[in-house]
DNA sequence: GAAAAAATCATCCCTCTGGGTGATTGTCCG
DNA sequence: CGGACAATCACCCAGAGGGATGATTTTTTC
């Protein structure tokens, strides 16, 4: 197999030399880049075609999340390994959105370290399983329950509603519901009173994800 | 720490027996229960305060993976965990979605079985780093290219449909982008064109997910 | 049996949406 | 310079969407 060409985006000097030292000591990886700071990784990272690029979490400037997601723009096919002090659900949590691969804990060993990047290079996503479960959790409400505990959905509201997700116009629900659009619309009505919502853009909005941003 | 309660669901009878000796002779573990199909899983399952179960995702009539939504729905504090023989991403993955928290393999030593069900108790999503991935994939689908690689939207279409993911009417994003509205009706337009679909709601859709249905 | 909730349908009204057509102003590139 | 493209705006039109109000029937519940 190919070595493994590393970058590694740490502001951190004596841990960027650790680090380097590591990759450059380690069999089957090739250190090819390391930056200190966000803009020179941007700038620099697209010019050495790395195929694994530790990145620190916590840096001067820009972040490491918004690094991460100008460098996975930038170039898709590159893997980003977050490297962070502690377990922050919710900043390791957006860099997996902005496209980071997996995360390490700064504290791991240089064994742990070098088969994380074995591990993300082969297609995995190495991270705790504590991350894991909140990915899986939001992962899991692309069908979340919907009610607001306080008025629950009709049969008939709830079939309505389950169209209205999946994308149908009012006149398809009719017809597969076989009732007249006038009825659709009062079962409609009656929906967004109890979603306390004014629209189906509204419904399609909380469904799958009020997790979405920028 | 209180016992951690285990429910098993499997109908292979050497497999079950093996595993439920191996949660009664593990100090922390209670076995509370045991089940050979879907059907008496459900409808038992409730009664017997288990903490987390082993499920079986292939099971006789109905599959693990509908056992398993049916008993989230019931019991949704409790933990299931899915048994399963080869790394079936699909499956696994459909498994997840109906409110698993994590997977195990069949032939796992029983230390790995007992540390995942440790795991898991104590919030864990235990799971291999490559079925990791490809949740850590589908999560990040929340903010997908959306481009069909043949005509790139323009710089200001792009702007006009980044308000519509996120739920803007044309006239908020005509004020915010301190436009007339004719002039996003006519960015809107060309989206439509480019992305082949004639609606906000198509396109709301299609970003987050194609992957769910009933 | 009476009250409450669900389901059914209708009508009016007004706004938003999506499609068609066309026009003006830039800017970038050969 | 001239063509291509992006961005801007306007007008028209049909239809879908959403709000308000009211009515009838069935089912559920007390």
């Amino acid at each position: 197999m190919q070595e493994i060409k590393i970058g590694i985006v740490e502001d951190n000097r004596d841990l960027r030399e650790t680090l380097q030292q590591m990759v450059e000591n380690a069999p089957g990886l090739r250190f090819v880049c390391a930056f200190s700071n966000a803009e020179d990784a941007i700038r620099g990272l697209p010019k050495n075609a790395a195929d694994v690029v530790l990145m620190d979490i916590h840096l001067p400037f820009r972040s490491g999340i918004e690094c991460t997601r100008r460098i996975k723009d930038l170039c898709p096919g590159l893997q980003v390994l977050i490297l962070t002090v502690y377990e922050d659900s919710e900043s390791i949590f957006d860099a997996l959105k902005a496209g980071a691969s997996g995360y390490l804990l700064k504290r791991s060993s240089p064994a742990e370290i070098l088969a994380a990047i074995a591990d993300v290079h082969l297609g995995g996503a190495p991270m705790s399983s504590q991350i894991a479960r909140q990915v899986v959790a939001s992962f899991q409400k692309t069908t979340p329950s919907l009610e607001p505990e306080g008025d629950p959905l009709s049969e008939r509201e709830t079939e309505v509603l389950g169209y209205i997700t999946k994308g149908y116009t009012g006149k398809e629900i009719a017809e597969k519901m076989h009732v007249s659009i006038n009825t659709v619309k009062t079962h409609l009505k009656h929906i967004y009173q109890k979603l306390h919502v004014r629209s189906r853009t509204e419904i399609l909005l909380r469904f799958r994800g009020g997790a979405a941003d920028a």
